[in-house]
DNA sequence: ATTATCTATAGATCTATAGATAATGC
DNA sequence: ATTATCTATAGATCTATAGATAATGC
């Protein structure tokens, strides 16, 4: 039953991992402790083992997705050449990431939410936004540098809304619908 | 103990208004029916004689914060004269709005949860927002129809952005700042 | 007599803890 | 001997139901 020190640091990493796609799509009072641990492969009781709890796991999770996001925003935003945003916005304003909140970005999914966690994860998403603000404010063009940062500001917004809005209704079409205008209103 | 009939109506009322606000400042899941009834002043045993179960109240508190949204959207825009758009704007993307979640737009609180509650919950989403998108595609500027209509679309991806973005961090001062910057790209 | 509401509770689920188990690592 | 994980469970909470209560409305 027992494994080896590194095997224990592994699946901590695992549940980390895992949590941090179910409570992305569930939502973090949708799955519950068990189920999180399940997933991982371990079971409920070890839990506290790893983490001193499940809103400490949380904000570990937020950490993680937020990572995960700036390294895909950064090798996305010098992969594209010259003009990065259009690129980065088709990506993120798109039926695949709509369909896939699991692997999407935490804003999206569970920014609504953040206001009523833990500081730990309140944290979370402030440090995470920043990161992701920073990456669009060198993508973005403008005169300044204070405009560029209001135009990544408000187009870090649309992003964010747009997605929302995609996976609250249900017909496909205007969900579609609603991704393309915010895309193309962003990117030009 | 008992009320007479008129009463009980006014008490289902008195319920869906207090759920309405309720559920948006916690989510969903984030409040009980115990605690639904007790806000109306009433025990949660009397909840199942108003309602065949808590989902099916969470769609009727959709449908009257998605009716009371249309009612003040329409009458400020028909209060604003010739150019309402940033009357409009102003009102939702504003430090006021992100600070009253309970008495705000049911997009910016719950849209994020929409699309794991249930088909009437859902299809309250679809049509409180088919609403507010026709309000805002009369109040929008463009060539065509087409073009206004999609003017709209990209309008309110960015209007809820800003807000759920404004509530996720923690930092007035970004929370502000993010509020201003869209505001002022989404009347221009 | 009907029925809106209340008290009480069943049954499920959720977070967290305690103690047992068994493999690791000194 | 230490410790990562497991089994079992405490204690809280949540949805939903059953039956009692008492005021309404025929």
């Amino acid at each position: 039953m027992r494994v080896s020190r590194e095997q224990a640091a592994l699946n901590r990493e695992r549940v980390i991992e895992h949590a941090s796609h179910l409570f992305r799509q569930h939502g973090f009072d949708g799955i519950g402790v068990a189920d999180l641990m399940k997933s991982a492969g371990l079971t409920h009781g070890g839990f506290y083992g790893h983490f001193p709890s499940k809103e400490a796991l949380a904000a570990l999770t937020c950490e993680h997705a937020f990572a995960q996001a700036q390294a895909r925003w950064s090798r996305l935003l010098a992969d594209a050449g010259g003009d990065p945003l259009p690129a980065l916005i088709e990506h993120y304003v798109s039926p695949r990431h709509r369909d896939d909140p699991g692997h999407g970005c935490a804003l999206s999914s569970l920014g609504a939410e953040a206001h009523r966690r833990s500081p730990a994860v309140r944290r979370a998403f402030q440090h995470g936004l920043s990161g992701l603000l920073d990456l669009l404010t060198r993508a973005v063009r403008g005169r300044s540098a204070a405009a560029r940062r209001r135009k990544a500001l408000a187009t870090l917004a649309g992003m964010v809304g747009a997605v929302v809005l995609a996976r609250a209704v249900e017909d496909r079409a205007l969900s579609d619908e609603i991704l393309a205008a915010t895309a193309e209103a962003l990117v030009s």
